[in-house]
DNA sequence: TAGTAAGCCTAGATATACAAGGCATGGGAG
DNA sequence: CTCCCATGCCTTGTATATCTAGGCTTACTA
């Protein structure tokens, strides 16, 4: 879910409950994250660093955007080959063995 | 994890320690399953009827073999489709949007 | 005879996601 | 005007999955 969420932060800046609708669209109702997942882990990214924010009034309210950081970059390369490296083993392992 | 061990299953009954090595050789030493994680996930697959158990003496060694069920091919079917659905998914989101 | 690999197991810790709420604001319906 | 709903951010508690770190036994080998 972090890269995920990093991925939609790498393509522009976001808030919260943009990336919860957002996720739903993309991945056609399969991701139905939750705020209560949501908030927490954006906490989290923002601690470590990965990601900063900052607050903006657009269409009459305060929204918290996020902005991906240089280091939170890195992560995400580094979370999108790990989910890489996963699916293929599973897809290996569905298919019999190593290709 | 339960879809890779029921899928093993699938192809032919075996032991515990053997869906480790299995699983380690497949997936190019990606999944690194710990006896910890199995043996309580094989008893709960056991439990709800997804596999069966038998004991069975080979190369001069009691083993635990399991087997798969018909209820534990129905959610390999189920797990085997969620799985295709989530991965689908991901890569919806990394990709842009629905295909 | 001691060590190592095979083989099964459990208890406790950790991480991730969900459930179920609270709280505030703005716009539209009555 | 007033009330409700969608928007928008947040927290607490809980369920689940996995790992860590062990224990225990048997068989083979140095």
């Amino acid at each position: 879910m972090d890269m995920l969420i990093l991925h939609l932060l790498a393509e522009r800046d976001m808030y919260g409950y943009e990336m919860v609708t957002e996720l739903a669209n993309r991945s056609s109702e399969v991701f139905q994250l939750k705020e209560g997942t949501l908030y927490p882990l954006l906490h989290r990214l923002e601690k470590e660093g990965s990601v900063s924010a900052y607050e903006e009034k657009k269409e009459g309210r305060v929204r918290r955007y996020y902005r991906l950081t240089r280091k939170g970059g890195e992560k995400l390369r580094e979370r999108t080959e790990a989910w890489e490296r996963y699916a293929g083993a599973v897809n290996a392992v569905l298919c019999g063995g190593p290709a």
